[in-house]
DNA sequence: TTCAATATGTAGATCATCTATATATTGAAT
DNA sequence: ATTCAATATATAGATGATCTACATATTGAA
């Protein structure tokens, strides 16, 4: 199934922070993981991904070092921060709550009254 | 807890149709059940529901009637078309979808292959 | 040597939300 | 009577996260 661009809107920092938070990875590799891990429902585009790392490590939220570990190619790995850390904590809990909120409503029926 | 806005981004489409299945509402009384019926996790602004109710309308989603029943005041009552209502099945699927691929991200560890 | 896949990057377009502004009615308080 | 907050609808322009398109370079296979 296509997934609309603008539900995805949103979700994609919280989605990176946790890739490193399993393991440094680096750009290209995070796409393919995504993709893997979402069974295709997310294909990150390259445009998309390079900004945000660039943002989020100006932001402390990771850092970047350079590496040829198991090639000949040297990568621009990523590995996430303390303060990383805690912003994926706080995008997890409002993924949750938000999620939350529209099965209730999607669920229907009226809401009673607390007071 | 505040909302990213982006995250709901794509969403509010959804919502509004679910909405307009249980009954016919107008503009100002969606604003309201959604906050309510989401624990005032979604607070919708007029400036985004009325355009997005006219986009729905031209669609053929949604459509309009004035009435003035239970108010001295001419109010436009918004119900969901057949359309609507296929539109709103498709939605839902997406939004299952796209919740489960995140929560297959967040849940983590490593995905074994199929093949 | 040609080509697809890998790998990183930037510029500008798109699109759904927002804020700000406008208008008018209703009901309650002064 | 008058003022004000809440109700009710509406449009214009700003914001922000995604996208497409383009650019560059390396690697490995045909």
């Amino acid at each position: 199934m296509e997934i609309d661009k603008s539900l995805i809107s949103g979700s994609t920092t919280m989605l990176l922070l946790k890739l490193l938070e399993e393991k440094d990875m680096y750009g290209y590799q995070m796409i393919e993981e995504l993709s893997t891990k979402s069974d295709n429902t997310f294909s990150l585009k390259a445009g998309t991904l390079y900004p945000l790392l660039h943002s989020l490590e100006q932001q402390g939220m990771v850092c970047c070092y350079e590496s040829e570990a198991d090639s000949a190619r040297v990568r621009k790995y990523y590995s996430i921060t303390k303060k990383g850390k805690g912003l994926l904590r706080d995008k997890k809990a409002e993924w949750q709550h938000f999620a939350f909120a529209v099965n209730q409503v999607l669920k229907g029926g009226t809401v009673h009254a607390t007071t």
